[in-house]
DNA sequence: AGGTCCCCTAGACTTTCGTCCAGGTCGCAA
DNA sequence: TTGCGACCTGGACGAAAGTCTAGGGGACCT
């Protein structure tokens, strides 16, 4: 038996949840008096935080969010903040219950649709024609926005050779310039933020 | 009733799987000539790459992976390839069939602990003061690695007024160079690739 | 011994960038 | 009205960047 506690601001949602969380055989309900397994909350994003009262709550039970707008950046937050749960607020009752049960058996759940936007960049050493250990290194110098002179410092070596190895890096990525060469070497794994 | 398709290659780790969800109320095992609705295998990472042949009925069906070993890199490409779940071979009953109801419902799940290993990395605050929406366009072209006279072009402008641009973004962002600038953009999620 | 790739250097040259300077027009809010 | 911010334009100039040319040496493979 799982015990859920529900906080919504809006009673309307609230008298939803309840309906369709009564009707599953494996919960119960308990007001905020109770120590719950899970709590189910939603978040009208009215504020550009995330909600801190629910945030408190994460050590002492699996916290599930409703929200209408699943956007990648505080979704990164919120689970990194150890919230169990994302859901739309449209979400089908199916997958409300799926979810607490899951959240309440230490897993985390969120819509597949919204797993693309939290993903971390594969991170993957370049598949095709790689770049050589040298041209990787001022790749990574260039991402820093760091001049050619200052290339050439810092490896020791002149700025004829940087400039050299600036465009065999410019030609194997398929770049026009240094700037394009930075964002292809990140769409491409190749450097990391 | 939620149609399960075990393919696992240990005839004991089948086994456990059996009697497991053989003892759940709404799961039915079914066998390969059936039409699962979630096929749950697992992955022995004897070969270094994902399990293909599981990848491919991704489509047809919600996969649901169990492996020992839950490294970033393999779990990100997982998820983005369409797996439901990922959970390790030691996962508690209750989870793995959590995890089934989850993905069947067209949730994505995985443990608690490994949620951190697969998160982007968080996309700051906002630096300081957000870009003009003048400023924001002309800074995803520099991202493109279009030249000054380039923008000037698109934008119907002349070489004078984008190098003014140019020049706010980086104060803005406290940016060196145009190509530092992208970079920063990129990081603060100024830029999508 | 050749061939190939990576790494390094150099001069000369054109183009682009980045930064000063100086102006101007809008619209919106105090 | 006065102010402020976003947007636009221009000239001029030094400093980078990028494109050619031309060479080095060393490691590895056949």
């Amino acid at each position: 038996m799982i015990r859920v506690l529900i906080t919504a601001s809006s009673p309307l949602l609230r008298a939803g949840l309840e309906s369709i969380l009564r009707a599953s055989p494996n919960i119960s309900l308990i007001d905020s008096s109770g120590d719950p397994d899970v709590i189910i909350g939603d978040w009208d994003r009215s504020g550009e935080d995330l909600p801190h009262e629910l945030l408190e709550l994460v050590p002492t039970a699996a916290v599930v969010l409703l929200t209408d707008d699943t956007e990648r950046a505080w979704m990164v937050e919120a689970l990194r903040s150890g919230v169990r749960g994302v859901l739309p607020r449209d979400a089908a009752a199916s997958q409300i219950i799926s979810a607490i049960e899951a959240a309440s058996s230490g897993l985390v759940v969120m819509q597949a649709e919204d797993v693309e936007g939290v993903l971390a960049s594969p991170r993957q050493p370049r598949s095709v024609e790689s770049l050589s250990p040298r041209e990787a290194e001022v790749l990574g110098m260039l991402a820093e926005g760091a001049s050619n002179k200052a290339i050439a410092y810092r490896l020791g070596i002149s700025e004829h050779t940087v400039k050299f190895h600036v465009t065999s890096i410019m030609t194997k990525l398929n770049a026009g310039s240094r700037t394009e060469a930075v964002t292809l070497g990140i769409r491409q794994g190749l450097i990391m933020l």
